[in-house]
DNA sequence: AACTTTGTTCAAAAAAACTTGAACAAAATG
DNA sequence: CATTTTGTTCAAGTTTTTTTGAACAAAGTT
């Protein structure tokens, strides 16, 4: 085959429009376009893709494939998939709604919730250092309405994730659980 | 009272920390550092604080106060609150949680939701330009997962509100939903 | 071992998002 | 009606994020 061919690797409408799908809702949970990219057109593809197709279909420099593929790996978005005659990795997206949610707060959500939570008890001690009692009152009040939400943001977690398929996850005291769904 | 006095409108401590958890949330659901700094000095204020009392104790300039509340009004996250005194706008923090996330989705995931709907239609239009069958198909198939993807997501919002609290919005062909919590 | 293939890293460039502050508008006051 | 108070707008400046591409590492080939 000719080596030095400028043969734009062309999308064709629906491809461009779906992949427009997914850059704007990578954007939407601040992923940067280039991952929204990159899934789509897995996600457009019947076949996997390897490293290099993706780069020249998708006329992205190789540093952005491989950081994009790096966090859609992490996300779980992706999933390596071994092509015999390659040696090349080869990549399918993952099709589960359920799996590709849980992927994402997995990564991005209980991390800052946990974080929280040791934040929320230093914000408690902090408190102690307020002068006058009134204000460490209010201070305390305020602080008990950001471990509310905390407590229901935990809580929604498995709801949403039995909501998208069954299965439960992230929580430890379960309150009243059993009876979703 | 003295004029050109450098008084740093110091926050205590705690507010400090109290802010810093409101701008990490802000920034986890892509608002800027600003917003999260007002609406966390509201948070942890119990007077209503107009205008100039956010730019002078956050220390930030009149331009992304005004902006900043503006967004916040947009999303429900905060109230105006009249004081009899002044003529100077006070605002107040929205404390509910249910209507802070109401006001999140309304405004920045059901118009997502919607353009996406009309999205996926003219994709079906493209897909018809697709030479042959088994493209044709392939395609399909990919469409018909993302709606699927699509109304789980809009099945989904009531009942994030429901365990947020009560009420139910935005659902037309309303399924098995009263059955919930 | 030298060479090729495949993919990662990271500093610099480019792009996008955010903040500032001065000019401006609107409304109340004197 | 001139002036002050209150807040908005927006162009320019700053900061942050994203992308690029050349240098590099790792592993397979010949």
């Amino acid at each position: 085959m000719p080596a030095t061919q400028s043969d734009t690797p062309t999308l064709s409408a629906w491809e461009t429009s779906t992949i427009d799908v997914f850059v704007r809702a990578a954007s939407l949970i601040g992923l940067p376009r280039s991952i929204g990219e990159i899934y789509g057109l897995l996600f457009c593809t019947p076949e996997a893709l390897s490293f290099d197709e993706l780069v020249e279909r998708l006329q992205i420099s190789k540093g952005s494939v491989s950081q994009g593929l790096k966090v859609l790996r992490q996300l779980g978005a992706v999933k390596l998939h071994y092509v015999p005659g390659s040696r090349r990795d080869h990549y399918q997206p993952e099709l589960s709604m359920k799996r590709l949610v849980r992927g994402f707060i997995k990564d991005q959500f209980e991390p800052h919730l946990l974080s929280g939570s040791q934040r929320l008890d230093n914000i408690e001690a902090l408190i102690q250092e307020e002068g006058d009692r009134a204000s460490r009152d209010h201070a305390l009040s305020r602080l008990g309405t950001l471990r509310s939400w905390q407590k229901r943001t935990r809580k929604l977690m498995p709801i949403v994730m039995a909501v998208l398929g069954g299965a439960k996850f992230f929580d430890k005291e379960s309150t009243d659980q059993e009876t979703i769904i």
